[in-house]
DNA sequence: TAGAAAACGTA
DNA sequence: GTACGTTTTCTAG
């Protein structure tokens, strides 16, 4: 094909539907066959044909095809499974005329494409793609507004109904946009045909002048929350992930696998008796005489062709989906589920090879470059950066992989220094791309809205970025895209992702770094080895991206992804940047008392012993204690050691046992040294001066966070030893710190879910939680209550929490097993909506494998059905659980994801530091303080709409200071 | 020297 | 009775 030839592209599916609809309806005379749009078909192709020998219309096609959709079950029914779901059946009379128009075409002479899995769209963007790239013209022959986003200088549509030309202009002038923007302004009105969703409220109109307002969709969705219009800000920032997935929906496929290109569909010469016979065959008399005449065939020669008319269904049947679980994973050809589809993809990852010699060193920046416009082009790029450090406050980059296409991935190494071994250590490594100009080219890539940046676990990344001044604009992470399908079944670290997916055991950092002592940093290990480690990783990470995403979508989890886990990357990253101040002198000064009353408290010991020993030893003191000293109540761990926790050595000490007390005491002590005043120091980052925690997104099963190196969500408050501890965590000068925390968030989370009147009652009065449990289930009145009674009804709320059971609660309250199943009998008495949910969560459990938070997120119990009654019994307790601690985690995430932004709001420059599960630690300046509370407490309040809307009221305390402890 | 076990800090 | 991470001791290699 060349710059003079011209391609017709007839949308054939669509022409079916609205010739039926637009014409009257028509039978064929001998046998009452419908034969309406077969018709108009025929009529349509007639007419494009002669016009095209029409010469002075300007447009003579050289390349001529009609499209048709093979199947509904195309990859977008693999995306979103709701996507035409809508669809009725095609109407009776339509059915048997679309294998008709197939034979049609074929009497026309003309090709007739189709493609299963893919749509006639798709089809269209592919050619139109191809002959652009080829230089020539093409016309598309429709008037399908999902079209409408390929026309170009190359490429026009034409409406053959209304004999209407649709270019450029006329796009813009229908639609207030260029076709450019047509995916973008589909993606937000969506499309009610298609069950495309969009965004609600949002029109043509609207959509039109947003656009042009904004420029394109990302942008838009970026700086949602500058719209003044309240309902319009909320829906774009409530259904931002829906507006993505609305665009993936639209955007033609223009890679679609073709079996025939363009040169086979160079337009042949008009086999007169062949389409005679079919247009006879049909009796249709006025065309037949047409094309008789101009053809010069003697029409009452030509036999009448056999067609065979056919209930083909294909087109537009109805959907067979069992739905998103498939069972056996075995894929009927006629209907795969879009798990099973997904399923496919997996299976074709899991047999994929890694070629670690094709992996690229890159040391130049000309390579370099095209290797980004590579990544460029696919519009995604697998990125992964190599340090010296695991953590990443601290880390100095040595390189960095990409990888565009599985299998080709490079390596950059930046900061590779000779193992020269001696101690002034080696100098760089010959033959880097100096860290300046790889990163002034990086930037560009990464900064860039427009691309998808994959990586595992890209908090990590982020922050190395961050530090060199990159700020990583759109990205996906394989790790939460496995959280988000499969939180309780394993990890989802790389190495076990990629054994999972993809059947491959990565090259393992130990093997090449070696371990211990004398293991080498990444920076040292040499740059082929380096390559193969480090590509290796940017192939798997795309690679998985690939399995996974789909995955997410099939399983309909793509808004849990997108609203709780995607946007907290940057907003926890920024918290572990900014740290948090832990004054030095304090902790010393505790580290001192605490020595000493430790080894006062040891002199104790070994005098009430008899002897010295290792006091921190618990083998050798349950030697001393029951076997020396022959203390009763002696218990076995499960290894056959004397069991020696605190509420056995309370107990002894209760019946009047000295030693017991002050190995309590010992213990208390020594544990707040060494995990606390003594560790905590160590932590503080030498160059900012503060200690920067590390936030686990994918560490739990119920989508709390977890905190490490170091742990500040378990900072001690219960005694006022280990209090303070808590007076170490200051604000800076100027600065107070803010701390907010819900309010029995749980327990309103429960009311809420299980439905419980008394408590939704209780809630909304802002009444004690507790004492009413205790006067509802002991008659006791809350005015007087004895503090004890109040003390067991809290112990009990906590219980049901857990997934109680009378073991647990005897244990807690030191009470009988029996009198505390009668404690738990009696609250299901006053509660029996309790019960119920309890029961109808562990029956969902056992059913599905999994439950779920009120927002969607699903945490897995896979051993739920284990025959061994303990293990089933705990993972019962573990799924109760689940939803109450996973809602309330969702909760907060929400509140974070929204905090920043409502803080630049309200242009308060107050930082988000820390979060303890259900408590957010705030630094702000003195004077904005009181602003900042209630900016705090009116998102936290807020969190879970629009979503959801809690039948109870979230309540949240805050307060400021100048210390945690104080604070709090 | 790596990993399990026991203990204990938090919500 | 749920969910975590860190420290120390102790054992196996």
């Amino acid at each position: 094909m060349t710059k003079d030839d011209h391609l017709f592209l007839v949308d054939g599916s669509a022409y079916i539907f609205r010739a039926f609809h637009a014409l009257p309806p028509l039978t064929r005379k001998s046998d009452g066959l419908p034969v309406g749009a077969v018709a108009g078909f025929c009529n349509m192709l007639w007419k494009l044909l002669q016009d095209a020998r029409d010469t002075d219309v300007g447009v003579t096609p050289t390349h001529f095809a009609v499209i048709f959709d093979y199947s509904s079950k195309t990859f977008r029914k693999e995306l979103y499974p709701e996507y035409k779901a809508n669809r009725s059946e095609p109407p009776e009379d339509l059915v048997p005329q679309f294998g008709l128009i197939r034979e049609a075409t074929r009497a026309f002479n003309l090709p007739c494409i189709e493609v299963d899995g893919y749509e006639a769209d798709d089809i269209i963007a592919t050619y139109a793609r191809m002959a652009t790239e080829a230089g020539a013209q093409t016309t598309i022959i429709s008037s399908d507004k999902d079209l409408m986003q390929l026309v170009d200088d190359h490429v026009s549509m034409y409406d053959p109904m209304k004999d209407r030309q649709i270019g450029i202009a006329e796009v813009v002038k229908k639609f207030g946009v260029k076709p450019e923007k047509m995916i973008d302004l589909q993606a937000l009105t969506g499309d009610s045909t298609d069950n495309i969703p969009g965004v609600p409220g949002i029109g043509p109109k609207t959509a039109a002048q947003l656009l042009d307002e904004y420029g394109d969709l990302d942008t838009l969705l970026e700086r949602a929350s500058e719209i003044k219009q309240n309902k319009r800000r909320e829906n774009l920032i409530e259904f931002a992930d829906q507006a993505r997935l609305s665009r993936e929906l639209v955007t033609l496929k223009t890679d679609t696998p073709l079996d025939i290109d363009l040169d086979g569909l160079r337009l042949e010469p008009q086999d007169g008796p062949k389409l005679i016979a079919f247009l006879k065959a049909m009796e249709f008399n006025t065309l037949t005489r047409r094309v008789a005449e101009a053809t010069d065939t003697d029409a009452g020669e030509v036999e009448p062709a056999t067609v065979e008319v056919e209930a083909d269904t294909k087109a537009h049947g109805p959907d067979l989906d069992a739905g998103p679980e498939s069972g056996d994973g075995a894929a009927k050809d006629d209907a795969p589920t879009p798990a099973a589809l997904a399923e496919e993809r997996a299976r074709a990852a899991a047999s994929a090879k890694f070629d670690h010699d094709a992996y690229v060193c890159i040391r130049d920046v000309e390579t370099l470059d095209a290797w980004i416009a590579k990544a460029r082009e696919a519009g995604v790029v697998a990125f992964d950066t190599e340090t010296d450090s695991l953590d990443a406050m601290q880390a100095t980059l040595a390189g960095f992989s990409l990888c565009a296409a599985p299998g080709e991935a490079a390596y950059v190494p930046l900061n590779h220094k000779a193992g020269d071994g001696d101690l002034l250590g080696g100098g760089l490594v010959d033959g880097q791309i100096p860290e300046a100009d790889a990163l002034e080219r990086l930037k560009d890539l990464l900064e860039d809205p427009s691309i998808l940046v994959v990586g595992q676990n890209l908090k990590y990344d982020w922050l190395v970025m961050k530090r060199h001044g990159i700020e990583i604009a759109s990205l996906d992470d394989t790790m939460l895209l496995s959280y988000v399908v499969d939180a309780g079944t394993g990890g989802h670290g790389m190495d076990a992702l990629s054994e999972r997916w993809l059947g491959h055991k990565p090259i393992a950092f130990k093997d090449i770094a070696g371990t211990g002592k004398k293991a080498l940093t990444f920076d040292m290990i040499d740059l082929e080895t380096a390559t193969r480690y480090a590509a290796e990783d940017a192939d798997i990470t795309l690679r998985l991206w690939k399995v996974l995403k789909p995955q997410v979508l099939a399983r309909g989890l793509m808004h849990v992804y997108e609203r709780l886990e995607r946007p907290l990357v940057a907003v926890l990253a920024r918290m572990e940047a900014r740290g948090i101040s832990v004054d030095r002198q304090i902790l010393s000064r505790l580290s001192g008392e605490f020595a000493q009353k430790a080894a006062a408290i040891e002199d104790e010991i070994h005098e009430l012993a008899g002897e010295r020993f290792n006091v921190g030893s618990p083998k050798q003191l349950g030697e001393i204690l029951f076997g020396k000293l022959g203390l009763p109540g002696g218990t076995k761990t499960k290894t056959g050691q004397w069991a020696t926790r605190a509420s056995l050595l309370e107990d002894l000490a209760a019946e009047g046992h000295e030693l017991p007390r002050r190995i309590v005491d010992w213990r208390q002590v020594t544990k707040l040294k060494s995990t606390y005043t003594d560790a905590l120091p160590g932590y503080i980052n030498p160059e900012t001066k503060r200690v920067h925690t590390s936030y686990a997104l994918a560490a739990t099963s119920t989508g709390r966070l977890a905190s490490s190196d170091p742990n500040l969500q378990n900072i001690p408050i219960r005694t006022a030893e280990g209090r303070r501890i808590r007076t170490a965590f200051v604000a800076d000068k100027g600065n107070k710190l803010i701390s907010a925390d819900y309010s029995q968030i749980e327990l309103r989370v429960l009311a809420h879910v299980a439905d419980i009147a008394q408590l939704k009652q209780a809630f909304a009065d802002g009444i004690d939680i507790h004492a009413m449990t205790a006067s509802e289930m002991f008659g006791v009145p809350v005015e007087g209550m004895p503090a004890e009674v109040r003390r067991r009804a809290k112990a009990i709320n906590f219980g049901i929490i857990y997934g109680i059971s009378a073991f647990g609660l005897a244990n807690q309250l030191g009470i009988e097993r029996s009198e505390a199943g009668e404690y738990i009998k009696t609250y299901f008495e006053r509660f029996p909506g309790i019960r119920d949910y309890m029961e109808a969560t562990k029956a969902f459990a056992r059913e599905n494998g999994y439950v779920e938070t009120i927002f969607g997120r699903r945490a897995h119990y896979p051993e739920i059905r284990s025959s061994n009654p303990q293990v089933r019994a705990f993972n019962e307790r573990a799924a109760i659980n689940a939803p109450i601690q996973g809602s309330a985690a969702d909760i907060i995430r929400r509140a974070m994801i929204r905090m920043d932004d409502a803080l630049a709001e309200a242009k308060l420059s107050a930082q988000m530091l820390l979060q303890v599960h259900d408590e957010l630690i705030f630094e702000a300046p003195e004077n904005e303080v009181e602003e900042t509370i209630a900016v705090v407490r009116e998102v936290m309040e807020n969190a879970a709409l629009p979503a959801i809307q809690m039948a109870v009221p979230l309540h949240v305390d805050a307060a400021a200071a100048d210390n945690w402890d104080e604070a709090h």
